[in-house]
DNA sequence: TCGAGTAACGCAACCGGTTGCACTGTTACA
DNA sequence: TGTAACAGTGCAACCGGTTGCGTTACTCGA
């Protein structure tokens, strides 16, 4: 009975036009709707509270937020007369006087990688993110920016629109747009990740940020390969326009310069960000006339595509070619061979983002967190682990 | 002047507590705060636009939504002005009025699973949902809910303080105890996932709904298998509160009688949900007596757990057992060897949840949807395909 | 030429909280 | 015993939009 209206409102509702004309029903239909409607608009109000206790609106008000002006006795009633009511106070209401919306806006451009995959890395920090929110009682809100030119409006919408207190941003690039936008708006904002020399300086703003040592990761995770033996070591993807890349190609140089190897751009291969890329990039160099004996990727992500191609071509990674990865993902532990990385403190990363920010918030004065990733060795760069492979 | 004014009650407002005594830089302090808070207030509202235009804010208000009863000149010009003013309609008091946020809460308990890592599938299945609700102007709100007792804090909050105007519900337990709070509550609701039948028809209540076919699937995929000659068959994982785990273990249950292959409790172990359940499950399944010759996971993120351990115990995946996994998630394709799924097509399931929130939203009939899995072969059920692992 | 009709816009109440300030009744101190 | 200080509440404005309804100035048909 019920069933069968359901599979016939199926049909109509998914085309979007004229249902109501091929709607038979339309009696029982508005009747649901005004029920609904009806219990979604009873909810209790401040001012109902208040009439139940006999008290005014503001003595309500602050009784329930333990305003010390308030009897003791009172209080204890009004909230436990709340508490019998399910008062909850309205989100909108509280937010337009009192002037603060206790939500913070994160944006990521990589949320959405390619066509549908998701960035597992965004994921564990976004994780960090809301259970250090959480705790603070803040919400989250999670915006897609547009790219290119619009770019801009994104942020224009909630900025101009109340809709957060402040900005998480990540996915830095040189000169970015957004920072000066926010930084002229005064609007509290928090990066992952350092602003661009100039940038910082340009505005003698002192930028909150936290960051990962991209530069000296990069080193330790190269150094690494370098002490196992391998010289032609090839740097994967991370193209040029964020400025983490842009580090952790410093740290690579660093590391062959440290240990008097030429450095060749043969070997370096930067467009693309995604494990495809790093398939597509791998197999280039692969081949080319003098192979990498190693390779050091941007990511996990482009590592793991890395991989891939190494094994296609009928190598064996970790023995005929050195593997590893940046960024940490428990991604790393579920290929094979589990890959050897450079660890992000990600959930150190997202705790500090959202104190950072709130500590902004309150006014206090913007500093920068420099975190320290760890190398973690792993089967992709050890031939003597690989037994474990099979 | 004005300034000055709006300085001095800025930085008392923001003394909640005696930080002022604290901090020695308490003058820049003080002024940097006072900048960035008076950019902040300085926003045009929507009482300056009309001003400017030398409109009523209601004549200014109705010209920015189009309204036909306001002159078709004077709606340009106001929206231009607008335009030029930067004005952003302030969230707060839009929703407080207009009694709608145009936002959605998303709400799932896998969000962060285990200490730090994030639930790829989740991930996928979000990035689908923020894609269809931007296209159709709605902002997402992250929940993560408080498991045990206190679960439906979270959902008051959201619902009483109307902080969303629809949940979008997954994970679904039996007896879901989410369901009749929010249908009793009248609020708004679309689950990824059917009720269980006990519930739908107590309510009488035709809940809207999108599903994949969990209990068709995991009868292709263990077919599947079958046919390529397995007969020892293990299920694994999923637990026994989920619904979707149910359905895919009747699906299994469904193939093996259709194939006359008796059916061994041995070879099921349900607990557990994680990567690492699926790697110590397998080991245990292995150990044991008469060990299966192919594992059905109940998800993706098993499957690569269940191959861990196969591969540590020197079994070859594909050839000595074969491994299949469930939710068709990008991971799968990274792994070694690639991983057999069954794909839900979740850039649909998103698209729909959403689309059927906000038809709910219009007052429309609750309809259900379900969608068909696909079965997805890779390497990890064929040995034919295995030359490619290296 | 006059009343009805309509297009275009203004007025003011309202959404549901927050907050400065005025107003009582006590208590304590001179 | 008068009064200042203070604890405890109430009043009313305000946050920034939305919306029902009233008002004004025309146009048009009879």
């Amino acid at each position: 009975m019920a069933k069968t209206t359901r599979l016939a409102d199926t049909t109509s509702a998914m085309g979007a036009t004229s249902e109501r004309a091929t709607l038979p029903l339309t009696g029982t239909h508005d009747g649901e709707v005004s029920g609904a409607q009806a219990a979604t608009f009873a909810r209790t109000t401040l001012a109902a509270l208040a009439r139940a206790a006999g008290v005014n609106k503001s003595t309500a008000s602050r009784a329930l937020r333990e305003d010390s002006s308030i009897g003791r006795e009172t209080r204890q009633r009004i909230r436990a007369l709340a508490e019998e009511l399910h008062y909850e106070p309205n989100a909108s209401a509280r937010r337009l006087s009192h002037a603060r919306t206790e939500v913070l806006a994160f944006a990521s451009h990589t949320f959405i990688q390619g066509r549908s995959e998701a960035d597992p890395f965004l994921v564990e920090l976004l994780g960090a993110v809301m259970r250090e929110a959480g705790e603070v009682g803040f919400d989250i809100l999670l915006c897609r920016p547009a790219t290119g030119p619009k770019e801009v409006s994104v942020y224009r919408r909630v900025v101009g629109g109340h809709h957060a207190d402040g900005f998480i941003l990540m996915n830095l690039r040189a000169h970015d747009p957004r920072l000066p936008y926010l930084r002229e708006q005064g609007f509290p904002h928090v990066l992952f990740g350092r602003p661009d020399e100039d940038l910082a300086l340009a505005h003698r703003y002192p930028y909150p940020w936290v960051d990962v040592d991209n530069r000296s990761g990069a080193r330790i995770g190269v150094e690494h390969l370098i002490h196992l033996g391998r010289r032609r070591i090839a740097f994967l993807g991370g193209g040029d326009t964020y400025i983490a890349a842009h580090d952790r190609f410093t740290g690579y140089r660093d590391a062959l310069a440290a240990a008097d190897i030429p450095f060749d751009a043969a070997l370096c291969a930067s467009p693309g960000i995604s494990q495809e890329d790093g398939y597509r990039l791998t197999r280039d160099l692969l081949v080319g006339q003098a192979p990498p004996t190693a390779i050091f990727a941007f990511s996990d992500m482009l590592a793991v595509g890395a991989m891939r191609a190494v094994q296609e071509v009928g190598l064996l990674v970790g023995r005929d070619i050195a593997v590893m990865g940046f960024d940490g993902l428990g991604l790393g532990a579920y290929v094979t061979p589990q890959l050897t990385t450079i660890r992000q403190p990600l959930q150190q990363v997202g705790a500090l983002l959202v104190r950072l920010l709130i500590a902004a918030l309150k006014g206090e004065a913007p500093q920068g967190i420099l975190l320290q990733p760890e190398l973690v060795v792993r089967a992709s760069t050890q031939s003597s682990l690989l037994d474990t492979s099979h």
